[in-house]
DNA sequence: TTGTACGCGTTATCAA
DNA sequence: TTGATAACGCGTACAA
């Protein structure tokens, strides 16, 4: 067994101070009791020397690491790195600190990274699970005591507290603000992968966020006498090019599409290039409303509708709610359902069909 | 001694594969020897009962954690977000796992970080260092044998390696395009805290990367016989508020500025929304340059010129030198300057008071 | 108030 | 090819 760093041991500072590892160790871990003369030695000794805790061997002695795992889809979204820093903000306040995994919304890899942080034992989850049918990994990882919160997205049947935007409400309230203004032709356009880019079944959708503001969106057209609503949905938003297509599509579409949803704001910031570049203007020839409040939507001209998620709030909700599951409480699990209003601004206004 | 979970042991797996817990590490942890029965039988009963390696029992024993630890300013600033992503695909391409925290650029947080990270025991240190002048901490993790690389910014008496932007360069590439279109009242303006909010030297600056723009900015103004470039400096962009006033300040100056470069892309968003909320044309009535290619900087009219900083790259060469230097190359800690070259867009125009 | 001795789950040494 | 057994660094009954 080749040590390579040899760093100092309670046992080097029990030594340095003349007193049991025992003492040294009672001490510099602040628990039971020493009497004032020994406890300053022990101290003096330690930062002396300076002693850092190892914090593996804590953890392998009292079995808890005061880890708390992280698996987001992209770091890189501000949407996810808002969460985390809410994450984290919260966490260390209460003590905790964070790992956190990279999912890039592939289900194999969230399970990979799931595993990694299971195998370095942190104390509970909090998750954005990229396949609600895929799951069987966070069932294992509850199954075996690790309690996960899930963040953005709700499992049903998952047996884990989730919090969640109010994305059907959020949908319904910007179809409300889009039909007053008479728009008919109304496009949801996502990045989840349908069948030949076009929705069959709303359960193809595998992340509920998505699928419940897809529900929205088809519920509020539905309401309108418009039955074929589910052509309106577009797959595969996934970079430039695709959206390009996508937009394409739209604007040669036979439905003279005067309005466009975009499912988070990396799409929607692509739309929007998208659209000026091809001399549309907003919101004369196409309203945009985009999810998410990101920078970009507020320096554009128009600035950009959107539907304000607080992200921060949500990881901050997350990681309390997992607190108290470590804390033993027992309730059971239920979804936290966040407000996430929508937020009119330019780039919103009268269908050109109407108005 | 409360155990919480009681997980699967490599003992547990022996005595259902009758064999020695020896043996049963062995095949497990994949070194060793074992006859191909016994391996078949001792992996049939470990996936028969779940077992997941406990890896703080694992680094324990070998004293190595396979962990490495990443300290940036901010993870929601989309510079770092991109960096910790480079980070993370190459760390664990290598089969390196990554701790990430904030430092908020706030030199006693950083150091708690350092010092959280250190008791964790990872095999080596990425940061983004805030105070040149403040990195005892750094030091003594060298000294201790956690070898360190820092990102963006370059400390040269700590002797750690460090991976850089191109800042000096940039900064001279930017003034030339700015005095060759005909600008001579030209603003810095960065978040950096100056006494006043102006600058009386450059060692007031206690981030390289800042400083080496600065001093490029200065040699460029003194290259045109400009000699009170100081005063152009502005510090204390850390927010809209102090944003407002620093763009108030620079409007109603006696010079009469023509143009303004924005330290970081933060600076840049609000500088950008608080000239356009003042009815400031660009560029006819300014010049703007911010650094980094951050999303906003492309949907604006007109889109932004910046200083494009690959950071994905800088994360990505940070680790490969980490994992160099882990792998015990004992070459002499020096700077990589990585190039962060100026990318003109239609923010930047010849100088109203010459054209 | 202090010290002894064992356990946590692994790896690694050395005999068998 | 296997099996006992001692580390690793810390917490913690229990005894002194």
């Amino acid at each position: 067994m080749n040590r390579k760093k040899n760093s100092i041991t309670v046992a080097d500072v029990a030594r340095a101070a003349n007193v049991s590892k025992a003492t040294a160790a009672r001490v510099l871990g602040g628990y039971g009791v020493a009497s004032e003369s020994t406890r300053r030695s022990v101290i003096e000794a330690a930062d002396r020397l300076g002693y850092q805790p190892n914090e593996l061997a804590r953890s392998m002695s009292t079995g808890r690491t005061g880890l708390i795992g992280v698996v987001v889809g992209d770091i890189e979204n501000a949407f996810f790195s808002r969460a985390v820093r809410g994450i984290s903000d919260t966490a260390r306040a209460a003590g905790l600190n964070v790992v956190i995994a990279n999912s890039g919304e592939r289900p194999e890899q969230e399970r990979e990274m799931v595993s990694v942080l299971l195998r370095q034992r942190v104390a509970g989850l909090i998750v954005a699970p990229t396949d609600d049918r895929d799951v069987r990994h966070l069932k294992d990882a509850i199954k075996a005591g690790t309690p996960v919160v899930t963040l953005d997205r709700w499992v049903p049947d998952l047996g884990a507290d989730g919090v969640c935007g109010g994305d059907h409400a959020a949908a319904t309230e910007v179809m409300e603000h889009l039909l007053v203004n008479g728009h008919r032709r109304i496009a949801y356009v996502t990045a989840v992968d349908l069948t030949d880019g076009r929705l069959s079944d709303l359960s193809d959708i595998p992340i509920s966020a998505v699928r419940e503001r897809v529900r929205g969106f088809m519920d509020a057209m539905h309401g309108t006498g418009i039955a074929n609503s589910a052509t309106f949905v577009r797959g595969g938003a996934v970079d430039s090019r695709s959206i390009d297509g996508i937009i394409d599509g739209l604007l040669t579409d036979e439905q003279r599409f005067t309005a466009i949803l975009a499912s988070d704001s990396l799409i929607g910031a692509e739309i929007y290039r998208s659209l000026s570049a091809r001399g549309i203007r907003l919101p004369k020839d196409m309203s945009l409303v985009s999810w998410f409040d990101a920078d970009w939507t507020r320096v554009t001209s128009p600035p950009v509708s959107i539907i304000d998620q607080p992200t921060y709030l949500f990881g901050q909700t997350a990681v309390k709610r997992l607190i108290a599951r470590l804390e033993g409480q027992a309730i059971p699990p239920d979804q936290i359902v966040i407000p996430t209003p929508f937020i009119a601004r330019g780039s919103t206004g009268k269908s050109r069909t109407t108005g």
